[in-house]
DNA sequence: CACGCCTCCTGTGCGC
DNA sequence: TGCGCACAGGAGGCGT
């Protein structure tokens, strides 16, 4: 689920909760907590930021890293859930619960040194956050005239980009009009795709991000997002701006949907 | 260094 | 209905 407009949803969301609390307990299963997780036992959380599909809450000296995989969610409650795959509970000085579930189990939590990121060489590697003015044009477009490889995977790995995953990207795409296969995208091309990112991650975060139904369990205010994708899980049905059937392919071995007209290659080489 | 492939884990939905 | 398999929104690690 969570890509950037979910998570930064999910920051706000808890932000007012949590920041200013301190951690009083740390309960977990399997081998979590671990060792790192419970250092951040008796800290005070002085703020909670998000850089790309990560959460960073700050614990003074110490950081604590979340990153919610495909299925993970944060829950803050007076009690521990009545759901299955609950990973970790964080006790808090105002008696407040927040709850990490995971089905998936990719998720990751983890306590490290303040911006010490080695363990995460994503985070560490980090392009410019869409939202901020640190995503430029100029730089933008002359990574993407002078990279190879698919523009999908490019637009994925957060190098050249933070946040976006495999549902904003198709849909970003669709918008500029460039087919995901593009290895070449010229300046016009860059033009629309670095506007499309920022309209559609706004967009989205006004309404809260994408919910799947895997994830509706009536403990969380859901993101309504999904009734504007134009590609995303549309194969099969008309594309909104042309009427072309929306095809699905595999690019990278990720599932991607585009419309061979109004994204047809020629268009953005 | 960059890319493609495989892996982690659990559940769902589909075809047979 | 039952079973097996492909697939699912992410990203780290490995080999090439």
């Amino acid at each position: 689920m969570p890509e950037l407009p979910e998570v930064e949803t999910i920051r706000r969301d808890l932000s007012p909760g949590i920041v200013g609390r301190s951690i009083i307990a740390i309960t977990g299963s399997r081998n979590w907590p671990n060792a790192q997780l419970r250092r951040a036992r008796g800290e005070k959380v002085v703020d909670l930021r998000r850089r790309g599909k990560y959460l960073l809450a700050g614990l003074g000296t110490h950081e604590l890293v979340i990153h919610l995989g495909m299925s993970g969610r944060l829950l803050l409650a007076d009690g521990v859930p009545p759901v299955r795959h609950v990973r970790t509970v964080f006790e808090l000085s105002d008696g407040k619960l927040l709850v990490f579930v995971d089905r998936r189990r990719f998720g990751v939590l983890q306590v490290v040194h303040a911006g010490d990121y080695r363990a995460f060489p994503t985070l560490l590697a980090m392009g410019p956050e869409p939202l901020s003015r640190d995503f430029q044009l100029a730089a933008f477009a002359a990574a993407l005239e002078s990279g190879t490889g698919a523009i999908k995977a490019r637009l994925l790995n957060q190098r050249l980009i933070a946040g976006l995953g495999n549902i904003y990207v198709d849909e970003a795409l669709h918008r500029a009009r460039i087919h995901p296969t593009a290895t070449r995208v010229d300046r016009r091309a860059a033009t629309r795709l670095h506007h499309a990112i920022r309209h559609i991650l706004q967009y989205a975060i006004s309404r809260r991000g994408t919910t799947f139904s895997l994830f509706r369990d009536g403990l969380l205010r859901e993101g309504d997002f999904a009734r504007f994708l134009r590609v995303f899980g549309r194969e099969g049905q008309p594309c909104i701006r042309c009427r072309a059937t929306i095809a699905k392919t595999q690019v990278g071995g990720r599932g991607t949907h585009f419309c061979p007209r109004c994204q047809a290659p020629q268009r953005s080489s």
